[in-house]
DNA sequence: TATTTTGTTCAAAAATTCTTGAACATTCTG
DNA sequence: CAGAATGTTCAAGAATTTTTGAACAAAATA
C-alpha cells in the first residue's frame, strides 16, 4: 500500500564483466551524478504507481542518458540481473516509455527514454487504465442483476448503482481532457 | 506490479459471535447479492490503486449497505481480523471515504461509505499525491545541482531537468481541473 | 551446420506487504 | 473504583510480489 522506497542492498549481484559497448568505451561503467540522482528521482516517482524499483531505475537510467544503452548496458550500470533488466524494459517497451534505437552494424537492440508526456500518460492509460475501465459495463450490469427487484433495499441498489454510472461518466470526460493537456506539456 | 485480485481463503478466522449491534438485527449476518457484488467490485477498483483487498472489501461493504456499521459488524460480515478492520477503516476515514455516524445511545462508532467523487477525489489527491508533489522543488533542485556545469553532457542534463520542470507544471494544471470535473458528477 | 551472441522465460529465493490475534489503552457503566 | 466494552497497536506468520540466475530459444556469424 505504502512505498517508502529503501535503499538497495549494495551489489547484490557477482560483479559482473562490462562486455564491450557502443556507449561504455570500456571504462567502468559507474554512474554520474546527474544518473545517480535521475535514478533516485524515478524510482520514488514511479513507487507513487507502485511499481517495482528495477522499473523506476532503468528509465531513470535512460532518462539521464543520451547514447542509447543496451540491455547489457543497463545490467552493468544497475547491477541489477539479466531478468529483472528483461522484464523491466519489456514492461517499459509495451508502456512506450521507451525507445528502441536501431543501431547500424550494431547487434545488440539499444533503448533511449521516451519523455514526451503526452506519450507516456497515453501509454499508461492505454496499458493500465482502460483495460480496467473496459470491464465497467460488465461489472456494472453484474451489480445491477443482483438488485433484488421489490425488495426493500431496491431502491437504495439502484441509487448506489447510478452513482457508479456516474463515476464511469466522470473517467470518460476526465481522461481526454488529461490527455489533451499532456500534449501541451 | 499487477493485481490479479484472487478470490480470500475461505473463512481465514475462527468464526466469531455476531455480538448484538445496531444493524444486524441479531441473525446471521449473511452478505446479501448486492453486498458480494460491490464488494467484489471494489476489490477490484481498489486493486488499480494497488490498495489492498480488506479496503476494498470494507469501503465495499459500506457501499452497498444502507445502514451504518461498527468496527465489529464489519468483522463478523466479512470476516477478516480485528487489526485489518481497524487499519482499514482508519485508513478510509483518514482519506474521507468513509463518514462516521454518530447514534445517540449507541457506543460503537457506526461508519457509513462517502459516494461523493468529489470528495474521495479530493482526499485521495491530498494523502496520496500531493505528499510526493510537494518534494518534487527540493527533488528539482537536488537533480539540478547534480549537474557537472561546463561537462559536455550538461546541456543535455539541463534539457532533462526542463523537461521534469514541465511535469510539474503539467500537475499543476491538471489537479485543478480533476477536481473541477469531479464536482459535476 | 556448429558456434557465438543476444535476449527471454521461469522456478526458486529474497524481499516486501498484508493479515492475524493477542496485548494494551481508553472510555464507559454500575 | 472495578469490570466491561470498544478500539488501537504491533510482532509474528501468511501471502504476494520482485529479483535472481540459469536453462532455453532465436538469430547472426563463421
Amino acid at each position: 500500500m505504502e512505498t517508502p522506497v529503501k535503499p538497495r542492498k549494495p551489489a547484490r549481484t557477482k560483479s559482473r564483466a562490462t562486455g564491450g559497448s557502443l556507449s561504455s568505451n570500456g571504462s567502468a561503467p559507474e554512474l554520474n551524478p546527474f544518473q545517480l540522482q535521475a535514478v533516485s528521482f524515478f524510482v520514488h516517482a514511479f513507487a507513487v504507481l507502485s511499481l517495482p524499483r528495477s522499473i523506476g531505475e532503468i528509465y531513470g537510467l535512460l532518462f539521464s542518458t543520451e547514447e542509447p544503452l543496451s540491455l547489457d548496458d543497463i545490467i552493468a550500470r544497475l547491477r541489477i540481473s539479466k531478468g529483472s533488466a528483461s522484464e523491466g524494459l519489456r514492461w517499459l517497451r509495451s508502456l512506450g516509455a521507451v525507445n528502441p534505437v536501431y543501431l547500424p552494424g550494431v547487434r545488440k537492440e539499444h533503448f533511449t527514454a521516451e519523455t514526451s508526456l503526452r506519450k507516456l500518460a497515453t501509454g499508461y492509460l492505454r496499458d493500465r487504465i482502460h483495460p480496467h475501465l473496459e470491464n465497467g459495463p460488465e461489472r456494472l450490469r453484474l451489480l445491477e442483476e443482483s438488485i433484488q427487484e421489490g425488495s426493500p433495499e431496491s431502491s437504495f441498489h439502484k441509487s448506489r448503482t447510478g452513482q457508479i454510472a456516474g463515476w464511469y461518466k466522470f473517467m470518460g470526460k476526465v481522461l481526454p481532457v488529461v490527455k489533451v493537456l499532456a500534449g501541451k506539456f
